[in-house]
DNA sequence: TGACAATATTCCAAAAGTGGAATATAATGT
DNA sequence: ACATTATATTCCACTTTTGGAATATTGTCA
């Protein structure tokens, strides 16, 4: 069903729809992280910064590797800042 | 300040996270089109369809022509589709 | 096993988004 | 001016998101 795919779509935009999460992903595009240096670097309570890795990691955008103590976070594509430097462009409001 | 570009992009993709508005972004790929077309071929309220109009606009993300008596809305960048493709290929979830 | 550090989960109130119904505005023709 | 058609706006109940606080889980080391 072809509303089964917008739906899908829309949830991956849902997801980077948040300053958060899109700061993450700023992040994220220098190279791997664990949380602790998220949380260290942006300005919010770990579990609010974990919260977002998940739903960042649901959405198909990051992955997830542990190590010891540590999980760390990377991006699984660089399209999203390929998308925004697009739209920069256009932009002229 | 950098946390209002954060703000500024977030809503960009809020702009996207629906998949009323992304079925119409779909559309709209297709050429210009009127509200009248876009309320004919989805299947939702006219007030619906042009408060999501509205929003993809103020997103940067469509742009509006006034004949007569119809507002013919289309793609300011294909940025969006090109986007989507990319994520497409990378998505394994 | 027990203490500790890193990360995840749950709970919750406030804020924002959703989409239908009714109504308003704007442009055209008679 | 009036009727008509296309589009926009307002109102509202409902659902979802947001982000902090408290708590739980998981892995490491002594």
């Amino acid at each position: 069903m072809k509303s089964e795919i917008y739906n899908k779509k829309a949830k991956l935009f849902k997801a980077l729809s948040n300053p958060v999460r899109l700061e993450i992903i700023d992040f994220l595009a220098d190279g791997e992280k664990c949380v602790c240096e998220i949380v260290e670097k942006l300005n919010y309570e770990q579990p609010h910064i974990s919260k977002s890795l998940i739903k960042l990691k649901e959405a198909g955008l990051i992955q997830d590797k542990k190590v010891g103590l540590n999980v760390y976070y990377s991006l699984k594509t660089h399209c999203v800042s390929e998308f925004i430097r697009c739209i920069d462009v256009v932009e002229n409001n």
